[in-house]
DNA sequence: ATTGATAATGGAAACCATTTTCAATAAGAA
DNA sequence: TTCTTATTGAAAATGGTTTCCATTATCAAT
């Protein structure tokens, strides 16, 4: 793929959903695509307005939502009060799951037994899809406890 | 078990954690341990205020933030700006997990896959306290997508 | 039982991420 | 180009959660 055109292709996926294409989209598009960490709504405000200095907060909050209606992207809460968001499907990272020390909210991405995860994600979705007719866009697992430095420090 | 002691026996659980075991303490996890649902601090809070008029909403957060440390309740956030908390280890309800609906916010608990997802964590949790050395207390499970009402109305 | 160090409490005010409002602007079909 | 209507940005409002602080309660040591 060719540079500079990261984010292009969205518009047609916009549009198939009765949305429009705009800068400020695009702007964001190229921002969720251009990395592999989970940003706040604030981190993809001050990345695009580097790009667009028009670019308003309020317009990355309303494409996030839209975003995830559409399953483009999955909201993540760690508990530190601020939401993070990633594209659904990362061509950048790996698929991975979270760590999360309640004690000192640190995270760790894991990407072990991403084999067993899946496939047991695979049988889970497709079968709870038909029991509750449920159209499955993402999920989230996360493991909740002391990471090591809070464990001895009690 | 007869009725009236609920919520008894978590002192020694409190003062074990190095904190101490007060009424207020007492009907929140009275209150926590008579019911299946997902309550909100709120939710928590006025149930204990019949109990206990004095009981203010600012103990139950603080309540709340310690029973995570300690590992004995989880958060959730489905998405609706409030979060829900729950006994890790409840009695009352069967382990299950969430459906979530990304545009009306309806949750779906199920139990289905309950084998599966219990074999499967067990070794996952096993092998990321390991590798990781943290000390796993919780995990959550969530499922995103469109319900069977919103997927028509689309 | 009493004491005393200090953890815990409640109420009000502060915080701050997220939403709402609204007039101005831009996208895209005709 | 024109017109309809979705989209935008800025500022204000919202509302769940935290912080502050003076008062009260817990519980280990006496």
């Amino acid at each position: 793929m060719p540079g500079g055109r990261m984010g292009a292709g969205w518009g047609g996926r916009f549009r198939g959903c009765g949305y429009r294409m705009t800068i400020p989209r695009q702007i964001i598009m190229k921002v969720l695509s251009g990395t592999d960490k989970h940003l706040s709504a604030e981190d993809i405000y001050m990345k695009a307005h580097k790009t667009n200095q028009d670019m308003g907060l309020t317009t990355v909050y309303r494409t996030l939502e839209l975003l995830m209606q559409m399953g483009v992207v999955v909201k993540f809460d760690f508990g530190d009060g601020r939401a993070r968001y990633e594209l659904t499907e990362g061509t950048k990272s790996k698929h991975h799951h979270h760590l999360i020390c309640t004690s000192c909210n640190r995270i760790v991405e894991y990407t072990d037994f991403m084999d067993e995860e899946m496939e047991f994600l695979k049988r889970a979705e497709k079968g709870l899809s038909k029991k509750h007719k449920f159209d499955i866009k993402s999920h989230i697992i996360q493991f909740y406890g002391l990471c090591d430095k809070c464990k001895k420090k009690k």
